[in-house]
RNA sequence: GCUGGAAUAGCUCAGUCGGUAGAGCACUUCACUCGUAAUGAAGGGGUCGAGGGUUCAAGUCCCUUUUCCAGCUCCA
């Protein structure tokens, strides 16, 4: 059969060929520009494509949408194995998503043997091939279609869709399922699939419905990719920092300590060092910031003028807390104090410390920041979400005409630190906005808003960013910038931010002096350079595997002697690499080069140098560069000190 | 917080039907003084996460609890 393209172009396919392999030349983009096509002198929808016994698939020519009916279709075909092997579960959702599919049924929850006979029922599915079709009903009968079918979550869903709106259905076999479409036309397609996972997910996200049992899979149109995707996988484990910091002994948690509390062992502490130190000079010496180093708590009434406590109290850890909100003290007479979420207020009243004219704005603080946050217990993951964290805060105070120019200043800071460290690529941007439909969660009015919020789109528009805009993500005080990354696992968190604050100024009673001896309300941006310090090293060792670049590394070089012959020419090379400020150890065990290099691999070490009699003559070293095989051969001992000190200064990475 | 899984030596893990604890690596000691990913031998190390219960007997079964892991964002 023929297929032509809308540009003209004719793919001919053979006739015995399946849809998987139409699908594939698809993912493989073949009929990317494709919007209408001629099959064997039909004209057909651009949604079609033909099956292997020439009857219409709908299937997208277009990657994305191809692979989603795909995904469409497996998870249907899940649901009705499931059906099978469980008919009292209940259906509710299932969707593709980026890397495979999910459905949420209600009904017990699953093990993994469960799921390798849902597996096994799907496999039988898709050798039997029913064909997919698809039919629409008016609402009213929709819903009673369902009630007769005793589905009641499709129920729920149909009397939520327009009143005149028709109802589509497809068909495969004995399964009927509401969904919108697109499906490929016949389940036989469905060849390579997994049941990756299954969990607990609430009926439409929400805590206060019921807990649905999820099973997430995954499918592919050829093997090769379902086999590449099981494969990464299990390579993605090896990245994971949660795993790799606790291996690498960068930290550890202990049980009675608590949850969300991890403790830095002193490679982790070293690493941590090493940014902080760059990121307090860099600030301070090179951006134009002030340092201030404030409390970790406060009374409750600090949080009151800010209202934090209003709005924020379920983050925060109260310490004698006298169960209401009004009260200053507990009944026995203790002061209500709380550790501190963030640094605002006390940084601003740094600010109102001292008088300031416009000539001292914009006036911009720094501050290495220990936070607490009281997160849900099961919201704590490895160094990404914890309790307790040390962010690189800062609040600037400006007049009204600096605002745009100290806010563009600070995202540029933010990207230069990103850069240095190599992560630049890996970010996106969000606007984060208020939620106007749930306006209690907010300081100020919708007028205020929408004026704070026009000026940052103004100012991000400047700078040329490519940035999505979201509802719902702002902070209580102000809208933000978030700059965010992916885990490893694909999973979306903010690295860094800068906020605009509309309302703190004027309950603190922050002022400046203007050039007509006036006092005027200054303008506030909150923000981090390098974001929080415990979530940047996550990223890391995600990033680079845990091979960090070597400034960044608290054992820059190894000194491996051949042998404790050689231990005083190890200690003269010892010697003169401290000279240099290199972080240097030797290992002194008595045990055989081979097993030396082979540990210091392990724990990647940026260099090790091998020192024996050749060297010690010569007054060399021999290196071998972490990650690469065999060695780069012998230097000196001065040359090999100015590249790594060369560099350790530029912060190279790969 | 919710759903599920897990916790045994420093680490990774085994431990069958409930019958009294095991391996590899690491550590210590000794020998070897060695040229680019593991030298050999010997030895020490456990309230089986914590608390309670059932039982003649619990790492194993039951309850509570703590911590860790996955998911709860993708919306027919």
């Amino acid at each position: 059969m023929k297929i032509t393209l809308k540009d003209g172009s004719v793919k001919e396919y053979a006739q015995a060929m399946s849809v998987i392999d139409i699908a594939s030349d698809i993912s493989e983009g073949l009929a990317r520009m494709a919007c209408a096509g001629e099959v064997d002198g039909r004209v057909v929808d651009l949604r079609t494509v033909i099956d292997r016994d020439c009857e219409l698939s709908i299937l997208t020519f277009n990657d994305e949408e191809g692979r989603k009916a795909f995904r469409h279709t497996a998870s249907h075909i899940l649901a009705q194995a499931v059906k099978h092997l469980y008919p009292d579960a209940k259906c509710t959702i299932g969707p593709a998503i980026d890397e495979g599919f999910y459905y949420d049924f209600d009904m017990p929850s699953l093990s993994r043997e469960d799921l390798d006979k849902i597996e096994a029922e799907m496999k039988k599915l898709v050798k039997q091939g029913d064909a997919i079709t698809s039919f629409t009903l008016p609402r009213e009968e929709a819903i009673r279609f369902m009630e007769e079918k005793q589905e009641p979550y499709k129920v729920e869903l149909i009397r939520d869709l327009p009143e005149d709106a028709e109802i589509s259905f497809y068909t495969q076999g004995d399964f009927t399922d509401l969904c919108a479409g697109p499906h490929l036309m016949n389940t036989k397609a469905v060849k390579f699939f997994k049941l990756t996972s299954s969990s607990g997910a609430y009926w439409r996200g929400d805590s206060n419905k019921k807990m649905l049992t999820r099973i997430y899979g995954t499918a592919y149109t050829k093997k090769a990719d379902l086999e590449e995707r099981l494969e990464f996988l299990e390579n993605i484990k090896l990245r994971d920092h949660n795993r790799l910091g606790r291996e690498m002994q960068l930290f550890t948690t202990v049980d009675v300590i608590g949850q969300g509390l991890p403790l830095f062992m002193p490679k982790g502490t070293k690493i941590i060092q090493t940014l902080q130190r760059w990121i307090e000079d860099l600030e301070d010496y090179e951006w134009g910031y002030v340092r201030t180093r404030t409390p970790l708590m406060a009374k409750s009434d600090l949080y009151k003028i800010s209202d934090h406590w209003y709005h924020y109290k379920e983050g925060m850890f109260v310490l004698n807390d006298p169960g209401n909100d009004e009260a200053d003290v507990t009944a026995d007479g203790k002061e209500v104090m709380a550790l501190r979420p963030m640094t605002c207020p006390f940084q601003y009243y740094v600010y109102k410390a001292t008088q300031h004219s416009y000539r001292d704005l914009p006036y911009r603080m720094g501050e290495t920041s220990t936070l607490f946050r009281n997160e849900d217990s099961g919201e704590m993951h490895g160094l990404t979400r914890v309790r307790q964290f040390t962010l690189s805060e800062g609040h600037l105070i400006c007049t009204p005409e600096q605002i745009g120019d100290e806010f563009k200043r600070c995202v540029e800071l933010a990207q230069y630190c990103l850069t240095t460290l190599g992560l630049e690529g890996d970010v996106t941007y969000r606007m984060s906005k208020w939620d106007p439909n749930d306006s209690e969660k907010y300081l100020g009015t919708a007028e205020e808003w929408d004026k704070v919020q026009d000026a940052m789109r103004d100012i991000l528009n400047e700078i040329g960013l490519d940035y999505t805009e979201e509802d719902g993500e702002a902070a209580f005080y102000g809208p933000k910038l978030d700059i965010q990354a992916k885990n490893v696992y694909g999973k979306e968190d903010t690295m860094i931010t800068v906020q605009l604050d509309m309302f703190l100024a004027e309950r603190f009673d922050m002022y400046y002096v203007d050039q007509n001896g006036e006092k005027k309300r200054p303008y506030i941006i909150h923000r981090s350079s390098l974001g929080c310090y415990e979530r940047t090293l996550a990223w890391l060792i995600e990033k680079y595997a845990g091979a960090l670049p070597t400034w960044l590394m608290p054992e820059q070089v190894r000194i491996l002697p051949i042998s404790d012959k050689f231990m005083d020419y190890a200690k003269k090379v010892f010697a003169e690499l401290r000279k240099a400020d290199i972080k240097v150890t030797i290992d002194e065990r008595g045990e055989k080069i081979g097993y030396k290099i082979r540990e210091a691999r392990l724990e990647k070490i940026p260099y090790m140098l091998v020192v024996g009699a050749n060297e010690e003559a010569e007054g060399t070293v021999s290196v071998r560069r972490r990650g690469e095989d065999g060695d780069l051969g012998v230097m000196p001992l001065d040359r090999f000190i100015a590249d790594i000190t060369e560099e350790i200064r530029e912060k190279r990475h790969d």
